[in-house]
DNA sequence: CTGTAATGAGACATTATAGTATCATGTGGG
DNA sequence: CCCACATGATACTATAATGTCTCATTACAG
């Protein structure tokens, strides 16, 4: 074949998966550190030629396309869970940073505005996202987990900011993984003060 | 004259400082956003035409240089006199924020590795930023006013990105100019949650 | 081991952006 | 008012990135 296509499931269709996937994971990760990125440097650090990545995507517009809309599924997939369990503000808080700060590249790479100057007619699944986000901080706000007199804004602001910087220190090495989701629960209500 | 040169502080040399200042300002503000901000854009946000911008600055990466020599000049007149007045850290911290928000740019620019990857030579700067933070970070701890189990890495990382949040939610109206320290502050020390 | 599909390398064409040169216009200090 | 000088507009070149194509090589299922 010369493009790969998807007619139903078939034998050896898992070569491409594979770099499938190992396309998007890397072209999300260097985009998320630096959105100015080559293709060339794409392919550079998925270990794959430059040819190869146009096979996969026709376009770097469409490259960052499907990163948008495999972000806010896996974002999509991670939460509706935890929203569906009726949890308390609190937990639903600490479940909802427990499953974001692995997801960290995505999360913060459909947050960026950065994205939207190079590709349009997303801005719903930003919006979508920004609204879960400004649910959840109301929710905070009316259980008492957060105080009255903080803006919703800055809620979400500083979620967003603190789960971006775990994902970052972790990928990093400069903070366990296992650490990170405390780290951010607990600045996050409480500050970084002593008891 | 064809360049602009400063030739002992002369007489009409007023207007080309303003453009100039105006240049430095509008482009940090645009590419602090967007890095990937052409040199198109700029001069429109700033609202000269692109030949201006050539007769200030001979090249994108000279004038990204100045961009980050004049950040790094801002923070260092803007902190330096904090750290020798010997306050408690507390105080330290306060007066910190207080005159880094409103250089929120500034600081995250200088803090944004995007930017040495256009212009190179400039890591020490970079390094002496990081290095008062951490100091900062260390000396907070020391003194008790952050707890004693938490990384520097991440007490810096967590101030550095409240203080550009702030700046952002401020620059876009989400968030009063003189809220801004006092919910950094507070944020930063006791979290979000109700006294 | 063998044949086929996927890949990598690299030679192009195309487009966008960086950078240069020129000239008409307009502004601000004297 | 006047005129030097900064500016804007525009046309131009150079360079870097995007996108297309071909062909030899490699990996993998049978």
């Amino acid at each position: 074949m010369e493009k790969p296509h998807n007619s139903e499931e078939s034998k050896s269709n898992n070569r491409q998966k594979r770099t499938r996937e190992k396309i998007l994971n890397l072209a999300m990760h260097v985009l998320a550190k630096k959105p100015k990125a080559s293709l060339n440097e794409i392919a550079e650090a998925a270990e794959i030629g430059r040819a190869t990545l146009f096979r996969y995507f026709k376009s770097r517009k469409q490259l960052i396309h499907e990163l948008v809309v495999e972000a806010d599924q896996k974002l999509e997939n991670a939460t509706k869970p935890i929203l569906e369990q009726k949890l308390t503000a609190r937990d639903t808080l600490e479940e909802y940073i427990k499953v974001l700060v692995p997801l960290g590249a995505s999360f913060h790479f459909l947050s960026s505005e950065q994205i939207y100057s190079e590709c349009s007619g997303i801005e719903d699944l930003y919006r979508n996202q920004l609204v879960r986000l400004k649910e959840l901080s109301t929710k905070l706000r009316e259980e008492k987990v957060v105080a009255a007199d903080i803006p919703p804004v800055w809620i979400a602001a500083v979620l967003d900011n603190l789960i971006y910087t775990a994902w970052v220190t972790v990928s990093e090495g400069d903070i366990a993984r296992n650490d990170a989701p405390g780290l951010v629960l607990h600045s996050f209500l409480n500050g970084l003060s002593p008891v």
